[in-house]
DNA sequence: TATATTACTGACCCGCGAGTCAGTAGCACC
DNA sequence: GGTGCTACTGACTCGCGGGTCAGTAATATA
């Protein structure tokens, strides 16, 4: 009935497809790898044909390039905002830490790219690199550096900083990686924010100086009651 | 010089194949992804030709269910013995456990399937139920199974033990999977025995039962001095 | 040494997907 | 409504790599 004529093919978005395709790339990328996924699939995710792909971006490479600077930059930057503006005990600040990562990347589609630069880093080493000293490097000097402050303020244990960093990070990075390999298979798959519960009070009961006798029992934090302090 | 003739070009080693074949490939698939992989490089590096490959192998996903099965199977069975023949306190059986698996998985290239694992589950469905029924509920049994004997006998707080297998297996999960990704990057990569070592030593702590009047300090064991009690 | 058997080779096939580009349709401005 | 600009399309190319198979060289047997 409706002539085809007026039926409007496309419409004009220079703006937002640059967004979109990172979107849509991010998305395929984090189900079925770098290689396994396809320009046409991408493009078609976001809406456009492959052609338009290629306006914003020069190869498959550079897209996938521009997927990991995106997404991950902003959010450790929120990061070091958070640890520069607390004031109160460190074992808050490192709750605060947790459950502002779960927020602002855990739960988001954001969690894909650690799974992301697992996979890829051998095939892309400069890539890699960046999100090394960009990410990861941040992200340590980040947590680090709360640790620090809890040791020298006598909260913590002293112990030593890069490995407590390290072991403390992990479980975090794996509950973002598991949402993306087995939560298929897992049955009875968790429930993140008491597993990040969880590990606070394990860690922090870990870490907690004995010799100290003015410290509060570990603290078991609801995530639903945080935030609303100001 | 020599005549061509007497250059021996190759020679019959029907039953070496196989095994050589699946260690070229996890090497390749470890460091470059499944895709990425070719199987003439596959080939190549165990010494054969690709046509040689497809003798043992029907396909490249034959072959990648092959690396996955014959590497973990073997090494989860021998994890489950030590539980089972295991007398002493639950902390030195923690410490074991750990210690074990570092021995018979994360020191040696088998490290690499987890990484494998969480790249390609999403492409291989069938192969990720597979490993997750195989290897990761065994080993979440196995270690919950520890916790629980520990908290029955008062050695540890009652937690949630599925979450505290997961909190305590992320770290060593993550040790495997940093070595293929990011350890290049790495200028001052860490010491897994050492990393080993105070991951026990804090988890251990945070575990502890604080009621409990006669548990000894958290144990922190030299990797180097165990295994000599038999 | 002659013959049969088979582990192994390597050149070839062919489909798939990254990357290209001539053409088209939306839109701004007159 | 006409004209020019450009965001967008989709059919095309072409190389790469999974998979095949006719032939070859090593070995077993006599």
């Amino acid at each position: 009935m409706s002539p085809a004529s007026q039926v409007r093919k496309w419409t004009r978005r220079k703006e937002a497809r640059p967004g979109e395709l990172t979107a849509a790339a991010l998305e395929l990328f984090v189900e079925r790898g770098y290689a396994a996924t396809r320009l046409d699939d991408v493009a078609a995710r976001a809406g456009v044909s492959k052609g338009t792909l290629y306006l914003y971006f020069s190869s498959k490479e550079d897209l996938f390039k521009a997927v990991v600077r995106e997404g991950i930059v902003p959010a450790i930057e929120r990061g070091e905002k958070l640890f520069e503006e607390h004031t109160g005990s460190v074992a808050d600040l490192i709750g605060d830490l947790i459950y502002g990562w779960w927020e602002s990347i855990g739960s988001t589609r954001l969690a894909g790219i650690p799974k992301l630069m697992i996979s890829e880093s051998g095939n892309f080493p400069e890539i890699a690199q960046f999100y090394y000293q960009e990410v990861i490097s941040r992200g340590h000097r980040l947590v680090g550096s709360a640790l620090r402050r809890g040791m020298e303020k006598g909260e913590f244990r002293k112990l030593d900083v890069e490995y407590t960093v390290r072991l403390m990070l992990a479980p975090l990075v794996m509950l973002a990686v598991w949402r993306f390999s087995f939560d298929v298979c897992d049955s009875n798959c968790l429930e993140p924010k008491k597993y990040l519960e969880q590990h606070i009070d394990i860690v922090l009961n870990g870490l907690r100086d004995r010799e100290t006798k003015n410290t509060r029992p570990a603290q078991v934090v609801e995530l639903k009651t945080r935030g609303k302090k100001r």
